[in-house]
DNA sequence: AGACCGTAAAGGTCAGGGAAAGTCAAACGG
DNA sequence: CCGTTTGACTTTCCCTGACCTTTACGGTCT
């Protein structure tokens, strides 16, 4: 088996083995514990641990540095999901605006928070990013928004 | 967790649990405390207690001196404004951050939608976007989700 | 008493070193 | 070809020490 599932599954079990919901690594040692270089914990990270399979990451650096990996909470995990993937590399406003009331008259989403997504991924707040990048980076957004929300 | 840490949780129980609503510390004391140099507080309360955070510090050098830590309150109205000002035309990760978490603790915004927000204008959401682009959209992104969440 | 001065006791600033995570593109292997 | 692995380089954050500025206090001189 490949180091990188390894590695996978360690966080995996770090995730299931805590009471807190969240697996809490430092990059340095994951990388002397798995003998690989530091970076390869990011390639795990973006491969196995992004947005679209239902994790937030969260890190800082220097000294007493840490990664941060929650999964989203198991009740709307199918739901918000399948929302997070029909989401895609690219959307555009008309489908995100859609994608957001769907959830929201589902009861997966609070008001205030289907109002400020509305407003992140609106076509006015997305206006500054250059027209080629602008479905995409609606679709970054409008992703970790939603992966973030429901990981507690 | 990291020294600096610890330090600025020391603050923040002063300042809560003082009924004149500052903390006054002597910084040497506080050094002392916590077995690091004097300067080392100052680190502390200028990368934990700013302006942008909240915080106005008064201070005192010579015999008696001391330093003091007072949490800024303003009428929600005027904190919200003040911060769709500060966010200007352009935002870098750390201060929107900081501007987010600020209005939290003043507790004008509830938890999931500070976290949404805090995701939503992040380096890893804004990837996509041109790095030239990206404090700007950044900017963008935060005054709409700021400006739609206060107007209601 | 009042002005002046010296010293010690604070706090302030800044640059730098080291620790940790992030980025990116190239090399590798099935 | 595609996913994996690597390492050079970058960025962020923590911590320290050398040096600077401000203030209080006490003593001395007139």
């Amino acid at each position: 088996m490949a180091t990188s599932d390894l590695i996978a599954n360690f966080i995996l079990n770090a995730i299931d083995g805590s009471d807190s919901g969240f697996a809490e690594l430092q990059r340095s040692a994951l990388a002397e514990m798995f003998s690989c270089v530091p970076s390869q914990i990011n390639y795990v990270i973006s491969t196995r641990f992004s947005p679209e399979r239902g994790y937030a990451v969260e890190s800082r650096r220097g000294g007493g540095g840490y990664i941060r990996i929650t999964r989203v909470r198991q009740t709307p995990r199918d739901l918000m999901m399948h929302t997070v993937n029909a989401v895609g590399e690219t959307v555009d406003s008309a489908t995100a605006d859609a994608l957001i009331r769907n959830i929201y008259e589902a009861g997966l989403l609070d008001k205030r928070s289907a109002r400020v997504m509305l407003a992140a991924v609106g076509n006015s707040a997305l206006r500054p990013a250059a027209p080629e990048d602008r479905d995409r980076v609606r679709a970054s957004v409008l992703k970790h928004m939603l992966v973030n929300y429901s990981s507690d």
